[in-house]
DNA sequence: AATCAAAATGCAAGCGCTTTAAATTTTATC
DNA sequence: GATAAAATTTAAAGCGCTTGCATTTTGATT
């Protein structure tokens, strides 16, 4: 059970005034050098640790980032959560802030513990995901002036705060194009009907990149679903499905669902991808396991996680700098559920 | 900009001493209930909420718990980490102590870093996963008098601490005793030659109901490989399924080990389950999207997260406590990759 | 009305650090 | 060798809360 020290032991130890000893220990300019390394010095062999807390209360910034978990009690859990979450502990860990994860209590409201969190002063910053179309949480950290960022975006007013987001608009414009070129008239998108924003960029990717086309022979079904209910999720992929001219390329607005899609497909006797090319989003592990394999795009989620600690220690570190957007460039990544469009019969 | 207000402040206001608010808010008996409740709206009207480092400085108790990342930069990342890290917070965040997350930075050890975290004040209790067969972190936590729990424990001297451990050796008993009845005699144990206890127990389960079962037909080829080596890996998986002697059944340590084995096993003309039954361990969401389907072990990550997080919330509150010990057992999925022996034609 | 124990509240000293302003020492200048 | 300027160091006041102990208030008892 070793004695911890305190930063006054250290100074009676060296006799100097702890005034002083602090001032070394943070490399202030006005210390002598040598006086640092001496302070340094005796630190190391005292094993001389400086506590925290009472750093945070003298000095007004705990060290610490805050992270409000998703979903909770959900049943399918966040299967990139622990890489995000890996990822943004790393990148504040380089700069010495640790990562604080606060889980909203079951019956208790996000706003409010979101506002307990940040006014009881336990973060320097926040990193906030899944942002919805009109996520009134931005508002809030904007009232109480706490840096943060976040991981997507409104719908609209995307200037007054710092965000990164994956460019899911881009990434659906692109596969449309794809399955374009490779002869797909009778497109199919499988959506859900949650209010992240990102389903809504996706969405309007494909829109515009269908419209901008302007084909007169192309067609698109567009169904929804509700993310955490099996049987509305089982009736739109039926939905997607049936009739004679069903698509002949759908686009899956999350893994989760392509993966579905496809079973359902290959149990009704549809060859993937000859009859029904798929393609997903996310990459997520299980896309690799399947056969064929599930073409996706890769949402560069540690990559994200990483930037978005830099970011928000830019927004912590100088609170007047102005506010940054990053939008990443999703990776298409080719399996073997895209293919060229079936010959028609009719 | 919302002020936020001090103790003193909301003691002013109130024509009452510091102290009293402070106690009446943290309902001492010694308070008056009518005052107590006097305090609680007026807290509750001013937008009071308590500044949780200064309690902590002030208490000794910061209200944090931390939990150090395993595996750092390893190409895949641990596919429970979110789902652990998830319920973990929840534990917590019941009782109104939060997770701290923390990161070995690329070029330190783990051990000094963990000994800066406990000796700078951050946590009231750690928690530790991935233990090894000796692991030197629980000595150091013992050394520090820190409070922690361990997910896994060590191979030996299993009293001094509180732990909690899925049962990998009955699960392999088990395992072994379910192919074993179904007609296999020939088995393969593919395994992983990581110093993490569980590899062991689960090894030494194999083995116990191999040894005990005492039938002479009985054959075991075990093979291991390093896990972060996809060389290494193909060639164990090569090595079990090789000569004309291959097992029938093999208990694969881990699901990713399992599916490889699976693919690979397919890949060379071998039905599964019919020429080769397989079991794996873990249960990962990649198990339920292959075909056939993965026999395997759920692992329950969440409930040993939420079991931990309330064994740790004990050692912090009532250090004195007799440490607990926990064993889970794991429990058997059955899907399609077990089936009964191939009828031999030697 | 005086007495006294029990109940309720307040005083004041920290928790271990940072930081402002001031004191001290050193160095430079003439 | 005196004096101003520069370089170091320190005293002391917090940061916002908790808590041991002293004090006041209350209400029952004589």
């Amino acid at each position: 059970m070793t004695k911890t020290r305190t930063l006054s032991d250290l100074a009676r130890h060296l006799g100097l005034s702890p005034a002083t000893v602090s001032r070394a220990l943070a490399q202030h300019e006005q210390i002598a050098l040598k006086t640092r390394e001496r302070v340094a010095k005796a630190a190391q062999d005292l094993g001389y640790v400086p506590n925290r807390t009472a750093q945070a209360l003298a000095s007004g910034k705990t060290g610490f980032a805050g992270f409000l978990l998703p979903m909770r009690g959900r049943g399918l859990a966040d299967p990139f959560l622990g890489e995000f979450v890996s990822a943004l502990t790393e990148g504040f860990s380089a700069k010495n802030v640790e990562l604080l994860l606060s889980a909203v209590p079951r019956d208790g409201s996000e706003q409010r513990h979101l506002e307990s969190l940040i006014t009881s002063g336990r973060v320097d910053g926040m990193v906030v995901s899944r942002i919805e179309c009109a996520d009134t949480r931005i508002a809030l950290l904007q009232d109480h002036g706490v840096p943060f960022v976040t991981h997507g975006r409104l719908e609209h007013d995307e200037m007054g705060y710092s965000w990164l987001d994956t460019d899911g608009e881009a990434a659906f414009a692109e596969a449309f194009e794809l399955l374009y070129q490779a002869g797909h008239r009778r497109f199919g998108l499988l959506s859900l009907d949650d209010p992240l924003t990102f389903r809504q960029k996706r969405e309007a990717g494909l829109r515009k990149a269908y419209a901008a086309n302007g084909d007169p022979t192309l067609t698109l079904r567009h169904v929804s679903c509700a993310r955490y209910d099996a049987d509305t999720r089982a009736q739109a992929i039926a939905g997607i499905l049936a009739g004679p001219d069903r698509p002949t390329a759908v686009l899956a607005i999350a893994d989760g669902l392509a993966l579905e899609l496809m079973t359902e497909a290959q149990k009704q006797g549809l060859a993937v991808p000859d009859d029904l090319s798929i393609i997903g989003f996310d990459n997520i592990p299980a896309a690799a396991h399947v056969s064929p394999g599930l073409t996706t795009f890769d949402a560069c989620i540690a990559d994200s996680a990483t930037q978005l600690a830099e970011m928000l220690l830019v927004r912590i570190n100088t609170p007047k700098a102005p506010h940054e957007q990053r939008l990443l460039r999703p990776q298409l990544v080719l399996r073997g559920t895209h293919g060229v469009a079936p010959v028609t019969t009719g």
